[in-house]
DNA sequence: CTGAAAGCGCTAACAA
DNA sequence: TTGTTAGCGCTTTCAG
């Protein structure tokens, strides 16, 4: 027995509109949409009559409406390659932090099994009032596309058309490729990650080289390209082992990685840090529980996404915002447990 | 120079409406939306003019503007305490690729940071045409709200109004536990996980009673409190270590946990499972590679994912849809590699 | 084949 | 203090 002034067809459920309270209220929808933003205009007694209407009925203002006549859907997009893993979300989180403190809503979006990404990205960026983008998941093209009518800013990459949040990610693996041959006089060093995976893997495989070039070396073997993930550790610990000869050490694109070589190897015989020393890099909680406990690269992810979600929800921001790293030495490098300074100085552009 | 009719400030950036279009080409909005619908009704000429037209502006229909007429919003809401995890990761990706085959976006919510979880869920009810949930996120009072006006499922979890899917948890954890009674002897068996936290736990507590019940056992502790993630079974370990006198057994509450008491337990001088047993749930991908390789409980989560989306996006549901689990038998509960099945016959109602 | 206009739920300027 | 109304971007009957 709706009074819905429309089309409905059977038993759909419906919710009610702003004229339904305001004819339940004897009121205008005026006074109603006052009564929802605590307009102090509003009678007491007018507004108690609306107040117990909204009860009855159950009616919360529909924020589709809203937004169409703000021209601003306080929601902040998140667009990231996949939503797996320890690192995503904790930028994830970092975002929240603050959109939480602006009573935003957020929508992300994984876009590695989405088949069209790029128009998976436009629709998102139709329904969110700014959006932060993970570096390597748009071709710079498309990112300009998307500057034009959103907010957008870059995290853990870089663009010419929007501002970026990231950290020096070559300096890093350079001090940590460093502390390998210089501490641990490793000579035979080779890197495990897709170099041309991702921004980030690229900046970490080039710091690699410099430190090996500071040096004089030469990589041990070309670079094993695997994923990101755990499971890819393990497979990459069975090629390892099947090409015989294990290099000094094997410097990973990221921590969870390193922990799939970490618990695999041993199993085919190989003792780490004695025969081969492993890094990581991230610093996960998972590093510090691993063991060998993991020498890594600690980075504040969840303040990369909370400064670029400030950023997209329209703080200014610099065109580039360099976040400081901080080098972890713990014991799968081959430092024992008691000469391990917990942390050392940090390195960052 | 913009034509728009409207309010605009400044450098805000704007995106060219139905109208623009139809001025640029010379006819009507109805047109234009035509154009963009494919509508065979409309002349190759004219269309041909608007397509221009759209392409010269770079058009693309509002989503919003479209999901207020269409009273849909092509999107589909997903409600879990936290997005951190494979289980979610995996669940994500069970509903994500439903949603790409109908054309659907996904938005989802973690509500363990959000101080008002209703509150954010009400609001993503409405920005969505249907909503998966996970089990114990809500009240159920909360669900009834939400059932009024929105097609809810839950996922890993029960409600008296709305069609849920999941798995028998309690009979799997049954069957686990009876493995670690009758095939290993274990009489003092202790759980690792907060009962109340979840009702999946919830569950997997009362499967693991169920079987010492069976066996005229009593548990060998209060199950230790923790959370389901490694940092926790970190954690647990150094209280058991502490405690003295290690139960034969420990049947962790999921994977995560069990990974962490895998990682720490060794290095407190506790050899697994010579010392003590430890079993998982749910058989992500880190249970294959741990060393030992993790017993736990087969769970086909991206299916559980996948058949709420169905369900959430209007497809028919069973009230209830209960999908099969298999107990994975690896080494940590004290099967040698060799004589380990990969895999037994399943439990499930 | 095309256009005018009403309507989706809401806000805000303007009147009363 | 309250109401009227135009408008946000789009779809869709109904006329023409």
């Amino acid at each position: 027995m709706s009074t819905r002034t429309t089309r409905r067809s059977g038993a759909a459920p419906t919710r009610p509109t702003i004229r339904d309270i305001a004819r339940e209220a004897g009121v205008s929808v005026a006074t109603v949409s006052r009564v929802t933003h605590d307009d102090p205009r509003v009678t007491g007694e007018t507004k108690q009559r609306v107040q117990e209407a909204i009860d009855r009925l159950g009616y919360t203002p529909s924020s589709l409406g809203r937004a169409l006549s703000y021209q601003r859907t306080n929601t902040l997009g998140i667009v990231l390659p996949g939503l797996g893993g320890p690192y995503f979300a904790a930028l994830i989180e970092g975002a929240e932090s603050v959109a939480i403190q602006r009573g935003v809503a957020i929508n992300v979006l994984g876009t590695h099994l989405r088949p069209d990404a790029a128009a998976s990205v436009r629709q998102l960026a139709e329904r969110t009032d700014g959006l932060i983008i993970a570096g390597g998941t748009l071709p710079e093209q498309e990112l300009e596309r998307l500057a034009k009518t959103s907010r957008i800013v870059l995290v853990a990459g870089e663009s010419d058309t929007a501002p970026s949040v990231l950290t020096d990610g070559r300096a890093a693996a350079e001090e940590l490729t460093r502390h390998l041959i210089e501490v641990h006089g490793h000579r035979r060093l080779q890197f495990v990650g897709e170099p041309a995976g991702s921004p980030d893997t690229t900046l970490r495989y080039a710091g690699f080289r410099d430190a090996l070039a500071a040096h004089d070396l030469a990589e041990a073997g070309d670079p094993l390209h695997y994923g990101l993930d755990v499971r890819s550790g393990a497979l990459a610990a069975r090629q390892v082992h099947e090409n015989g000869a294990l290099p000094d050490a094997l410097v990973c694109a990221n921590d969870e990685l390193a922990i799939g070589l970490l618990a695999t190897l041993p199993g085919l015989g190989h003792r780490i840090p004695a025969d081969v020393a492993i890094t990581g890099f991230d610093d996960q909680s998972l590093a510090e529980i691993a063991s060998p406990r993991l020498t890594t690269v600690h980075q504040p992810v969840a303040e990369l996404g909370a400064h670029a979600a400030a950023g997209a929800l329209g703080d200014d921001l610099a065109s580039r915002t360099v976040l400081e790293t901080r080098l972890v030495i713990r014991e799968s490098c081959g430092c024992a447990p008691s000469d391990a300074p917990s942390a050392l100085p940090g390195a960052a552009g």
